[in-house]
DNA sequence: CCTCCGGGGAGAGAGA
DNA sequence: CTCTCTCTCCCCGGAG
């Protein structure tokens, strides 16, 4: 099923490419492009109607606009670095606001980085983890406490063994490869991908798998800095090099589970 | 040497 | 049952 799926959209994407890549001085196109084309290469399983989801411009991110219908209630008016004398509560004090989760039908897991975006809107939690510039979706953990928001993540999922931030952030360098949240090459810092960030912004705890289609950048770049004028280059950053094609991204997704 | 942090292999568990 | 996805566990290496 995939290699069909693959082959149709490898040549709809690079067909799509070409034409944007010629087209387009606009760095707006240039960066969307970017998107489509990372899209392509990194996410084989991504529809057909994937066109359906322009780019928003990052600048159009103003702030969280929450329709929260469930736990946590944030707090709308922390400042976007917060770094205000965090109020002292216990890790099961924490844990007992947000019960660990239950799989049940119609209603996806908990993914860490919704648990992250909540987190980052928690005022109890702003001794652990707080924005480093939330306009780029940018944060990072405070190094004291970051092991309260790793433990409060595993009772959250019902871990039966203690989460530590070592296991935390295992998982979050698996986000590296699917572009969900990437590391910033600053100590405990990450950063959201712009359009992660958008979705968990407008729909808190529900982001359509299809929509993850980024901007790959080595991590001291990030999402929203500089965009590379060499594309070479930025090719290069992958790890199949130059030629980081479909088929090199079905060999990296699939190949190692053989 | 020690601690902290980042990287990655392998496998578990849940869901489709 | 099989397969995929998303962690989770564990080990290793580099920097300071």
């Amino acid at each position: 099923m995939w290699a069909f799926r693959m082959d149709f959209l490898s040549q709809d994407f690079q067909d799509a490419i070409d034409v944007i890549q010629r087209q387009s001085d606009d760095q707006h196109y240039e960066t969307e492009f970017k998107y489509y084309e990372t899209l392509s290469s990194q996410l084989p399983s991504v529809p057909a109607g994937v066109h359906c989801y322009p780019l928003t411009p990052v600048s159009d991110v103003t702030g969280p606009v929450y329709n929260c219908t469930e736990p946590p209630s944030w707090d709308h008016s922390i400042a976007d670095v917060s770094l205000a004398p965090p109020t002292p509560t216990s890790i099961p004090q924490l844990c007992s606001m947000f019960p660990p989760q239950r799989s049940s039908k119609g209603r996806k897991k908990l993914r860490l980085y919704e648990y992250l975006h909540e987190a980052l809107h928690d005022v109890n939690m702003a001794d652990s983890i707080q924005w480093a510039d939330r306009s780029t979706g940018t944060f990072h953990f405070v190094s004291k406490n970051k092991e309260k928001l790793a433990e409060c993540w595993g009772t959250r999922k019902g871990n039966r063994k203690m989460m530590t931030y070592q296991k935390m952030a295992r998982a979050l360098r698996n986000y590296s490869r699917t572009g969900e949240i990437i590391k910033v090459r600053r100590k405990l810092t990450y950063q959201f991908n712009p359009v992660i960030l958008q979705r968990l912004n407008h729909t808190p705890g529900h982001t359509p798998r299809e929509t993850v289609f980024h901007q790959y950048v080595p991590a001291d770049q990030g999402f929203y800095s500089t965009v590379p004028s060499d594309w070479n280059n930025w090719y290069g950053q992958f790890p199949c090099q130059g030629e980081y094609d479909l088929t090199c991204a079905l060999s990296q997704s699939n190949g190692t589970k053989a």
